[in-house]
DNA sequence: TACAAAACCACACAAATATGCGGTTGTAAA
DNA sequence: TTTACAACCGCATATTTGTGTGGTTTTGTA
């Protein structure tokens, strides 16, 4: 038995999906609310499996809900409910902890299955959100090592590494047996490169660009 | 019209796949690879809309092939084949550009639904798939700043913001409406709450740190 | 083989930095 | 009210850095 709980402001979208959920078996609506306000104050008293929440809420909108509700219970599935799949709104709603997404058009038995896949540990969205999802994380992690002129060599690396690591030229010498002119050298290709002129700026740079 | 290439190394699946295809209107399977290699050899020039790649591939692998392939064809929509859900697998393949995930066992129906959302700009995947694309990509974003003894003060962020931007003592204190002495004071705290000696090395531990 | 690119070395000098010392003011907790 | 801390300001100086110039050697590839 799952046992899900509806924030949704809309009294026909909300009680529809309360009798939807009542009259599946194996589902089970213990909790209506319409507003976050109010979910938030009795959520604890439940023992609440899967929150359908709606996007936009009067009040606290079901973004700031989340993070309030992920905050208090960490573990607590929560499926986004909206009508639009906007970008913005599914990459905040998915930063603040929530973990699928579903558009209100979805049929009666696509959205049973989706409350089930949530409570099963999956994240289930429409595969264009699933996109964005990708692109989002993907800026994070990758950073596109963006070929062509920021590409340091094996040694520029090095080098910048050891910038980073608080070294001076004359340190950074020691521990590559080289001269300090050489570092110098080094390191002046490597402000060509990214196109910076002191060390901070290539640091924060090779940093941010994953180049070290 | 969907022109599809297909690269898998074991035959009956590949040219189950093929038939299917081809025995679907709207789809057109154009190409068909049993390593990798010969792919990258031959795809330049066939107009290829979707990719159906094994990842487990004798000599170069599926992710490796996607990288390349991206490097060449930035825009080229990917989907990979695989059998079981691994998420280590998962999470490379779509780092490398892979625009989604299918498991063998996947219902003809379904997989030509997926190809078609690929191709549409979706990215298919299953629910579970889904959930550690999210999670990895939360874990690179939140990344904790730590509470504790690296608290910097708001100002002394903002000092370290503007240094990890390139700009020295003077550009700083005329940033921020305040004198070059002052500035150096807040780098100089800085330095101590970091345990650091040179911007540098400030810089470098402030954005591993998140705290900038 | 010839050519480009990477890695190496050296000298000079103006500019910027790190670190020491000294201080005032305003706010918030003890 | 005292204490603590953030933010502010000033000065002196040894050290480090950024930038210019000039080179050599090694290595991969056309």
């Amino acid at each position: 038995m799952i046992n899900v709980a509806i924030v949704e402001d809309n009294k026909t979208i909300r009680e529809g999906l309360a009798a939807l959920i009542n009259g599946t078996t194996g589902y089970s609506c213990i909790g209506s609310f319409n507003d976050c306000e109010s979910f938030l104050d009795k959520f604890k008293s439940l023992s609440i499996d899967v929150v359908l929440m709606d996007i936009a809420l009067p009040g606290m909108n079901g973004i700031e809900g989340v993070k309030k509700a992920i905050e208090i219970e960490p573990g607590l599935d929560i499926l986004m409910l909206t009508i639009y799949e906007e970008s913005e709104v599914v990459y905040e709603a998915l930063c603040a902890g929530a973990c699928g997404y579903l558009v209100k058009k979805t049929p009666p038995s696509s959205l049973l299955e989706a409350i089930k896949e949530v409570h099963e540990g999956g994240s289930p969205m429409s595969s264009r959100i699933a996109r964005q999802v990708i692109n989002t994380f993907k800026e994070g992690k990758n950073a596109t090592p963006e070929k062509g002129e920021d590409q340091l060599s094996e040694r520029e690396k090095e080098v910048v590494n050891l910038l980073a690591q608080g070294n001076n030229y004359q340190g950074i010498a020691d521990r590559l047996f080289i001269s300090v002119d050489t570092v110098r050298h080094h390191i002046k290709n490597i402000y060509k490169k990214l196109h910076v002129h002191t060390q901070t700026e290539a640091v924060a740079k090779a940093i941010r660009k994953k180049l070290i």
